[in-house]
DNA sequence: TGAAATAATTTAACATGTTAAGTATACTGG
DNA sequence: CCAGTATACTTAACATGTTAAATTATTTCA
């Protein structure tokens, strides 16, 4: 009789669950938009570096490169974002928002911003700071560099 | 101009950082069983439960429905589990795992209870029970009931 | 230089996530 | 008892996650 750390005892379990709570907030609003999470994380990230290269887009957004192509092939179909090659290294692409890509920015960001706030101030933000820096602490001693 | 939290201080995703370090100390050891992070889910809320139905399971196993049944799905074709049809409400299946199912329970649980423990020890077991916690309230006070 | 190693991105194949709709069974109030 | 509603599960359709292999371009160094 083999005997298993309870399934809700489980760390990996709890970070899930603990996700899911704070998108469920995010996943609706989004989708009003035609925005998935991830379309949204790359569009971000996008903007915030004004023009960005495929290889530190998946860094930045925290996506694999498999699902990052396709998701560019739709932001570019959508016209959302603008492909462009490097001119030194051909085997790169840059990529930057088009005005609707910006346009998206402009309505999406503040909703984002207010959920965000919601949820800092539901759950405390003293211990929101706390959470904060745990996580980042687990993130940088557990992963396998 | 419009300015958003930085990508990096976003709770989503330091949260999916930290899972993802996590996840990433299981997943080659459990491919090596055959096994994908969720299939290995099911088969021990399964075995903690002895028999379980379908809603249960979903519940217990954090999935959602579609992707249950296809993981069911594909662990009777594997004879790992058994399905049979509740007597009493015939809109019901149950679950049981077969011996082969319980064969696989007593291979991959040491080492994942053993890779759980490095964890716990990397990161410090004060840090741990302080970061599941905060995680348990966050969930419970976050989610939409 | 030019063959071999390396790097950036895409394709392939299969598994799961997400929302909506479908199907069959059970329940409930009139 | 039965029409309407709710419940349990499955199917459908599309998006993303995951690993491996392929493609094309760069770098390295004998």
């Amino acid at each position: 009789m083999i005997t298993i750390r309870g399934f809700n005892q489980s760390l990996p379990m709890m970070l899930l669950k603990a996700r899911e709570a704070a998108m469920s907030r995010f996943r609706p609003m989004l989708r009003r938009h035609n925005l998935t999470e991830q379309r949204w994380r790359v569009i971000r990230v996008i903007y915030e570096h004004n023009h960005i290269d495929a290889g530190e887009l998946a860094e930045k957004s925290f996506l694999l490169s498999p699902s990052l192509t396709r998701i560019l092939r739709y932001l570019e179909s959508e016209k959302i974002v603008l492909r462009s090659g490097d001119t030194k290294d051909l085997r790169r692409s840059v990529f930057r928002l088009t005005n609707k890509g910006e346009e998206i920015i402009k309505r999406v960001a503040p909703e984002t911003e207010s959920i965000y706030s919601d949820i800092e101030r539901i759950f405390g933000s003293k211990e929101f700071n706390k959470i904060f820096n745990l996580l980042e602490k687990f993130s940088y001693k557990v992963n396998k560099h």
